[in-house]
DNA sequence: CCGTTTCCACCTAGGTGCGAAGGT
DNA sequence: ACCTTCGCACCTAGGTGGAAACGG
């Protein structure tokens, strides 16, 4: 996936947030994991911090995303734990490990577990990794038993619609879920009345 | 379930195998727990005991099951576990413990970790709760740290293709997937020629 | 002849962006 | 204006039994 995470961030990556937290990431956060001690239990999970603490809008005119004020409040943050946790380091690192099953939504006061995100504001995907230690007193060691990561390719502008008109063609291009949207020439299909 | 087992049963249930391990069983193996320590941990298994020693065939005629003879040569036994597995009684004992993605074939090469059961075969599904006990020299207590269940009611013979007609038509009354089989009447679909 | 395999139309279940309608 | 919501057609993915073809 990380070819088309370069691709989606050079046209400044959006995400679709839904009431209902209807919809997954795409592309899907996914890694490849090496360095674990086979035997030993982990906890993967994810989060998502602001970029910043502006609220943005989209000049179609420029093409562009503009600061548009200062945040809104900050939704609840969440941690979602991928599924297969815990589960021991050969597990992880026999195959990519994938957050497909990670949604996304805008209200404030989901109860189904999903991330809730401000639309029209910039995220930061983290990823972290925590090693449970089965020593007694393990909190001695909390400081040093997890890793965290940010790939900066997978910042993402979270939005209720679609504002760049690229970005939607690359959704539709890449997802195999749109492809009742795709024209034989790789375009999306063009609006009766468009030129 | 619990009817619609019975109601299968007393026609004779037949679940149907296939080379690929293509299909579930149906209706689904799922059971209510209770009484198990909530913060232990538990494995939850099943597997498929021959009834008997025989081979069965079909007298569309009279409509019942004949012996044909001895049963085949064994095939190798298997132990599916619950893909939960392992977990902690309160987690096991908070819903229904469903076994939807258990699916059978009749390749004896199979290698997808199906169940392998001969087609034209009885047989009897058990299930099985093993205690993960914490202790050191656990194996001390190997003998009591599982309990076996067996509903007879679950009973079925294997086949490639349905023989009873009714039990067909059970099939594609309670089964959603096979709602493009239904007619207005609730019986299945009429064979044209049929009368 | 009897049992098995294969391909098919038809479902369930759920992930897509579209575009009209709704909200502020 | 700008943003959000909703129902929709169109996909992916995979579970059904039918019926014809296949095989010992």
């Amino acid at each position: 996936m990380d070819a088309l995470w370069q691709q989606f961030d050079q046209l400044g990556t959006e995400m679709i947030v839904t009431k209902a937290g209807r919809l997954r990431m795409f592309p899907i956060f996914q890694v490849q994991i090496t360095g674990m001690y086979p035997a030993a239990e982990y906890v993967l999970l994810m989060d998502f911090v602001p970029v910043d603490d502006k609220r943005y809008r989209y000049a179609f005119h420029s093409s562009s995303w503009l600061v548009a004020g200062r945040a809104d409040v900050v939704a609840p943050s969440r941690m979602h734990f991928h599924p297969d946790s815990p589960a021991c380091g050969a597990q992880w690192m026999k195959q990519t490990v994938s957050f497909d099953s990670l949604k996304l939504t805008n209200n404030l006061m989901d109860d189904n577990g999903h991330m809730i995100l401000n639309s029209m504001h910039r995220y930061q995907p983290r990823f972290h990794v925590v090693y449970v230690d089965p020593a007694p007193n393990s909190y001695l060691n909390a400081h040093r038993n997890f890793c965290s990561f940010s790939f900066p390719e997978t910042r993402f502008m979270a939005v209720t619609a679609y504002q760049n008109h690229r970005i939607t063609q690359l959704k539709i291009a890449s997802n195999p879920f749109a492809k009742g949207f795709r024209t034989a020439d790789g375009q999306d299909r063009l609006v009766p009345g468009m030129q």
